[in-house]
DNA sequence: ATTAATGCAAACGGTTTGCACTACT
DNA sequence: AGTAGTGCAAACCGTTTGCATTAAT
């Protein structure tokens, strides 16, 4: 097995290469940014992490490159909350999420919950769920027991 | 059983009054447009709405009501797709939805998968489901038998 | 040398705000 | 009369675009 299944940042060089695609400062910049972080991100968080190691990249660069990794499959936005585009890291680890709209904890759909929610809905309507667009929203159990006081 | 659990459109009136707040003919439009819909708009979509018939009613109007119409818990706002504000009306019935991503189809996540879900949340981490806050993204039977066919 | 990628600045779209005016109560 | 609500216009914020310039290949 040497193809991996999942494309890692350091593969994001030779992707471009492969489209005739520049490997610039500025991208090298954002995928260090990237590659530091993990799970889910907004444009203007990765914005503001680049411009943080390079005061000089420009919005529109930013914006650009992630559109272009998008493309290679490195990866992936969706709209997420205060109507920001988030992204969604190295879209190849597909999970749901659960986010704590107390303390903004965001944590992995375990594997239980997903399956049984795709196999019911599948024996329902004969719905197909896409693992990574499935978000559940609530309070983990520290801001429960808070809120109950 | 005279009160009613969930409010209704109608009631909106009343409640307004008792916050000693006022009846005036562009908030009557956007009840009456609100009252046409169901499930879930856009701030846009009921703005253009209101416009429709009302072309004088300014956005900001509009915004200003729908936060009113929020603290009164006749409509309550999540940030939808697309970026944009998108409101979820009358709170009170709450559920799941579950989007079919290819042709836009957005039912209500049924008791059974919401149940089971809030369930092994629960069971696992502790962690509380807000129902109304559980999306599913997905194909629908139809468009997954296209998408295969 | 070619042409992809950049920075800049202006435009965009949806939402929010300040303020003087209007009109419910 | 009093004050909640309105329209207008400008501001705002994140994102997108056009264009002349720069720089990776």
């Amino acid at each position: 097995m040497t193809t991996a299944a999942r494309p890692t940042w350091d593969a994001a060089r030779e992707l471009l290469r492969q489209r005739g695609l520049r490997w610039t400062p500025q991208r090298r910049a954002l995928i260090g940014v990237l590659s530091a972080s993990s799970g889910h991100v907004t444009a203007t968080q990765l914005l503001d992490r680049v411009r943080a190691v390079d005061p000089t990249t420009a919005p529109s660069t930013v914006y650009r490159t992630l559109d272009t990794l998008e493309e290679l499959g490195l990866v992936q936005h969706t709209h997420g909350a205060a109507g920001r585009e988030e992204y969604h890291l190295l879209p190849g680890s597909e999970h749901g999420h659960v986010i704590c709209e107390r303390c903004g904890a965001n944590v992995e759909l375990s594997a239980e919950a997903l399956g049984q929610l795709t196999a019911t809905l599948l024996r329902g309507d004969g719905f197909r769920v896409e693992a990574s667009h499935v978000t559940v929203g609530g309070l983990c159990a520290t801001c429960a027991a808070d809120a109950a006081g």
